[in-house]
DNA sequence: CCGCATCCAACAGGATACTG
DNA sequence: CAGTATCCTGTTGGATGCGG
């Protein structure tokens, strides 16, 4: 796989931007777990567990705004709300899958690298 | 490309963490650019613009905590600092262009949704 | 069950001034 | 040139309580 990275600022941005907005503390978690199937909140709350009701309210928010994530209402009683990738969103777990992977592989480097670097400026 | 995500939760957080790390507002900018080759600090500075000196060195110390560049200072005068991207680093990048790539594919489509989404919204 | 509003602590990050 | 130190601001995110 080659990089073939873009030199280009402007484009330099928008992955950034990009990067900024599936990188926060909760995107990523929400979209994998999307990924096996459509959940409600409460499940993807528990599914994920030590993410705060409003962590995931904002999140879901986000995602729903760039296009990621549907959010259907059922209105029963007691409401029933579905969240769901769209194909975008699906789309996405491809790059994001193959960063975990990579992340996976090279944890223990990572982990092995900063106890050095602490090491050294103790 | 297929998925294949993991869904234990230890993995997914570990893929959290990483993005954590490079999903930070500079260090996906820095890392590109030291793919190119080693710069030494104010060329990288110059080269993305907008990045305070202070967080261009805590940008480059996290980096390099994480054994993703190295830095090797000269002790001429005036000093002289190089990075360089380890070959961690370098690996990191095939994933992180992947992902980039889908960002520049995507951005149209993300905007859009966003529109769409405030017009909703008002 | 879903989610909004409020409050608050922690942190990220910019501007500026100073050092070897 | 390559930082460090200080200050100050906006944002992030957790906890809690209320409402449909």
């Amino acid at each position: 796989m080659k990089p073939r990275h873009t030199h280009l600022p402007a484009d330099c941005r928008a992955i950034s931007d990009i990067l900024a907005r599936i990188g926060d503390k909760w995107s990523v978690l929400v979209v994998t777990r999307l990924g096996e199937k459509s959940l409600r909140f409460n499940e993807i709350k528990r599914s994920i567990g030590g993410i705060s009701q409003r962590m995931l309210t904002l999140t879901l928010r986000g995602l729903e705004r760039d296009g990621m994530v549907t959010r259907t209402v059922f209105p029963t009683i007691p409401p029933r709300v579905d969240y769901a990738l769209t194909p975008l969103g699906r789309d996405l777990l491809a790059p994001v899958s193959a960063l975990g992977d990579w992340a996976l592989r090279n944890q223990a480097k990572i982990a092995r690298a900063r106890e050095e670097f602490d090491r050294q400026a103790a």
